[in-house]
DNA sequence: TCTGGGGTCCTAGGACCC
DNA sequence: TCTGGGGTCCTAGGACCC
C-alpha cells in the first residue's frame, strides 16, 4: 500500500475569529460568543460600540466558543454561560451568527479547493470549521511530507479570510486530527510514524476523536491516563473491558493506525429541529405553548426536507424532562413524507407513548431513513440483494 | 452555575421470516 | 407442542463529535 499523507485543518477559534473581524477593537479581549439573540453590541452616538457582557446575563445559553484570551479565565465551549460568567464576568458577550459562520466556512473550504484542486475530490467536510485534505497524490509531497503544501494552504486561507487555521499532517486522519491541534494557533505538524512515541504517546487518552468523557473516565479508574498507557495495555485486557469491538479499537488507536479514508461525499441520514425553553414547560398547564412549539418544530423539519430534496419514513420525538432526562420515541411509516400534515401526525403518535408527569425543558422532532423523492425503494431495499446460499443440510 | 442544537454510529432485544 | 440457527426490521437509549 503506498503511503498516504493526509492532513487536517481546523479553523482557529472559528466563530470568536470571526467575529473579530467584524469588531477588530475586541482583539485580545476575553470574548465569549453563546446565548440567544439579545445581545447585539449597541451602537452609541459618536459611532463606537457598546458590548454585553457576561456579568448580567440570565438563561440557559451555553458557550460556543471563547478567544483565547478568555480561555485563559477558564471559559471554555459547552460550559453554560451562568458559569463562565462567574469566572469571567467582564468577557464581553456576543451571540452566535451561524449564516456568517456559514459564510466563512465556504470561503475557507474554497481557498483550500483552488490550492489542492478538486477533481477529483480530495476534501472531506468535518463540519463548519474542520476539514481532512487527501495530499497523497499531489506533486511533490512526498519530498517534504506536505510542508510546502500546508504551508500554502494556510497562506490562501488567510489570504481570501483574514483567519488564521493548524494542520496537521500524519499518514492517516486519526494522527492528523492530533497533529493539527499540537502548535495551535497558526500551526503545522508534520508527524511520521516514528513520532507516534514521542508526540502522540503522552498526550492524555482523551484527545483521541472517539474517546469521550465516559470511556476516558474509566480508562483513568483502571489506571490508564495517557495514549502511552493505552498502547501498552494488554490486547485481550482491553477487549475484556471494552467488548470485542472497541476494545480493538482503542488498541489501534492508541498505536496510531488507522485506515479509514477520507470520504468526499455523504449523503445525511436524518434531519431534525429542537428547542431548549426558557423554562420548564407542564404538559397540561402550559399545553397551548407546548403545542406550537410542537407545530413550529415540525414546519421547520418539513420546510428543511422540502428545501434539501429529502423524503423520511422514520419520524421520531425527543423529550427532555426538568431533571435532564431524555427520551425519544418514532415510528416508521409505510411510505416516506416530507409534507408537515404527516409529520404532525406521526410525531403525535409517538407522544402518546412518551411519559408526560414530569416537565419539559426540551422538544425535538427528527426524520430519518431519509432518501430522495423520486426512489421507489427504501434505502435499505438499494443494498445489494443477499447471495441465495445453495442447499445444505442443515436448511429446511 | 445546571448543562445548546445538529448530527453519526453502535448496541441490544423482540418480532417475524425462512 | 420441540429443537436450532440465521437474517432483517423496528425501537430505545447512549456515546461521541462539531
Amino acid at each position: 500500500m503506498p503511503e498516504r499523507y493526509i492532513a487536517h485543518l481546523d479553523m482557529d477559534a472559528f466563530y470568536a475569529s470571526v467575529e473579530l473581524l467584524r469588531y477588530p477593537e475586541l482583539k485580545g479581549e476575553p470574548v465569549v460568543i453563546g446565548g440567544g439573540r439579545r445581545h447585539e453590541p449597541e451602537v452609541l452616538a459618536d459611532g463606537s460600540r457598546r458590548y454585553a457582557t457576561l456579568r448580567h446575563y440570565a438563561g440557559r445559553g451555553v458557550v460556543t466558543t471563547a478567544t483565547y484570551a478568555a480561555r485563559r479565565y477558564g471559559v471554555n465551549s459547552g460550559m453554560g454561560l451562568m458559569k463562565a460568567a462567574a469566572l469571567a464576568p467582564d468577557a464581553v458577550l456576543l451571540p452566535v451568527d451561524f449564516d456568517e459562520y456559514r459564510r466563512y466556512s465556504r470561503l475557507f473550504k474554497a481557498a483550500v479547493a483552488e490550492v489542492v484542486g478538486n477533481t477529483p475530490p480530495l476534501i472531506e467536510d468535518r463540519g463548519v470549521d474542520e476539514i481532512y485534505i487527501d495530499l497523497s497524490a499531489l506533486p511533490g509531497v512526498a519530498v517534504d511530507r506536505g510542508a510546502t503544501l500546508a504551508r500554502a494552504i494556510k497562506a490562501r486561507v488567510l489570504e481570501t479570510t483574514g483567519l488564521s487555521c493548524s494542520i496537521g499532517v500524519t499518514p492517516n486522519k486519526l494522527l492528523s486530527k492530533l497533529a493539527s491541534e499540537l502548535d495551535k494557533p497558526d500551526g503545522l505538524t508534520i508527524l511520521r510514524e516514528a513520532d507516534i512515541e514521542t508526540r502522540i504517546w503522552p498526550l492524555p487518552a482523551r484527545r483521541i476523536n472517539g474517546i469521550g468523557p465516559k470511556a476516558s473516565a474509566k480508562l483513568e479508574a483502571l489506571g490508564i491516563r495517557t495514549i502511552g498507557e493505552l498502547a501498552a495495555a494488554d490486547a485481550a485486557w482491553l477487549l475484556k473491558n471494552f467488548g470485542a469491538h472497541y476494545g480493538a479499537w482503542l488498541h489501534a488507536a492508541a498505536h496510531g493506525r488507522d485506515e479509514r479514508p477520507v470520504v468526499t461525499h455523504s449523503e445525511p441520514v436524518s434531519l431534525s429541529r429542537e428547542t431548549t425553553f426558557d423554562r420548564d414547560l407542564h404538559p397540561r398547564n402550559d399545553r397551548a405553548a407546548l403545542s406550537a412549539i410542537f407545530t413550529r418544530l415540525c414546519e421547520q423539519v418539513a420546510d428543511d426536507l422540502q428545501r434539501k430534496g429529502y423524503v423520511g419514513r422514520t419520524i421520531g420525538l425527543k423529550l427532555r424532562y426538568d431533571d435532564f432526562r431524555t427520551v425519544t420515541r418514532d415510528l416508521t411509516l409505510p411510505a416516506p413524507v416530507d409534507d408537515l400534515a404527516a409529520i404532525r401526525r406521526a410525531a403525535g403518535e409517538c407522544l402518546k407513548r412518551a411519559p408526560l408527569e414530569r416537565r419539559l425543558r426540551l422538544l425535538g422532532v427528527r426524520v430519518g431513513s431519509l432518501s430522495r423523492p423520486g426512489e421507489l425503494v427504501p434505502p435499505d431495499a438499494a443494498k445489494p440483494a443477499a447471495q441465495p446460499h445453495t442447499r445444505s443440510l442443515f436448511d429446511d
